[in-house]
DNA sequence: ACCTTTGTAAACCGAGGGGTTCACATGTGA
DNA sequence: TCACATGTGAACCCCTCGGTTTACAAAGGT
């Protein structure tokens, strides 16, 4: 037991990797489980550290948590611009851009497991810890708001679209791209299948140019 | 102490009122602190109650919890029912009559503050309970849309508006109505005034009859 | 070789909370 | 009047959990 094991994973000790999987084992649990929930102890196990070194790293429990959902929330930062750069590009024909847009825009954010689970996480604890809610929003609906906004403007300018007011034409875009499929997802357990993400993609975008259509 | 106190406030005992005060005390500490960070006795010192009381009547905290929860939903149905025959008569002007049923809509039932923290406990604790969400999608959201299906059917009856689909219908409205307030209130604390709801609802119709206006 | 750093494993402390018990009080009905 | 049901309040048990301490083990640099 004192000899080769532990070898290739490297879960010796004197790494920095422990920090890491401690963040990491922190944020799935409390994600999942809520602050109250969650102890301290379980999250060591999961990470596969000793409570000792956990409290080394980060002071308490409440710094543990603070910390690693607001460095979840700077890594998601990150995920928002390179995507909206990604996939949010020039479009020739706007149904088919927004439609694009759209069908990203639900299933890598609105979606995506983990996201759901931090925005869940976030309206449940939010009210006693308001700095992590400040942090949501920058990071997240602002980032999107104008990198979507940019979008708009491109097609605006192109005549392909008439927009009068882009801030609220993304406003409206999201309301009715989201709305329904964020309700469901928020309250949760129904899954939402690749089709329905393609009705929604489509009704809402279909929606959105019922109001900005080059038809008027 | 043995004569004439407690007589007008029937706190004296062997009342069923116990029970309510003790629902009372439940579903507010509950709906403000989550179900973990909630203690059993704290909620008896609210309700004016021994624990000993409380255990009696409600077996455990986490029946209780339920048990109180699903009593809170069910009179929210009659609230959304009567609301729904009162606010949502019928309207001559389609506008003014949308912008009426969309300002009741958003005032008393979307950030009507015990609503809001209701909403908030459900999507922190429905992965937990999933009985509570299912209860909460017949009581809440399907009245609702019953509701405004009606409302919208009689419109388009009187051809004042023209809508191929009034369940489709229906969606949009609610997400360019709520969309944007539910979730300034869900993530919290900023609160919204007046205006705040007053604009929401003018954009809201405005772009709903952008899509379904008699106007095509 | 030695000491420091970083880590582990386990025991431990104190507080809080769920749930129960006990001794006692007070209205109600026979 | 006496039993009974209901309620009180405080003590109590036991467990979990946050956080600390102790004893020990393995690098790694000098």
């Amino acid at each position: 037991m004192l000899d080769g094991t532990e070898r290739d994973a490297p879960s010796g000790h004197g790494w920095p990797e422990k920090r890491q999987a401690i963040a990491r084992a922190a944020i799935e649990i409390f994600v999942r489980e809520g602050f109250a929930r969650t102890s301290v102890a379980g999250i060591a196990a999961e990470a596969g550290v000793s409570k000792r070194t956990l409290y080394k790293h980060y002071g308490d429990k409440e710094r543990l948590f603070l910390t690693v959902v607001e460095e979840t929330l700077t890594s998601l930062r990150d995920r928002f611009v390179t995507a909206a750069k990604d996939h949010l590009g020039d479009v020739p024909d706007p149904r088919a851009g927004l439609i694009a847009l759209g069908r990203d825009w639900i299933g890598s954010f609105l979606l995506a497991p983990d996201l759901v689970a931090l925005r869940r996480l976030l309206i449940a604890e939010g009210a006693h810890y308001p700095q992590l809610v400040e942090a949501w929003r920058r990071t997240g609906p602002d980032m999107i708001q104008t990198a979507v906004e940019e979008q708009l403007s491109r097609l605006h300018e192109r005549g392909l679209l008439c927009i009068p007011d882009v801030r609220v034409a993304v406003d409206r875009l999201s309301a009715l791209l989201l709305y329904t499929a964020n309700n469901r997802v928020l309250f949760g357990i129904v899954p939402i299948s690749d089709e329905d993400v393609e009705r929604y993609t489509i009704d809402g975008v279909d929606a959105f140019l019922g109001i900005y259509g080059p038809r008027a």
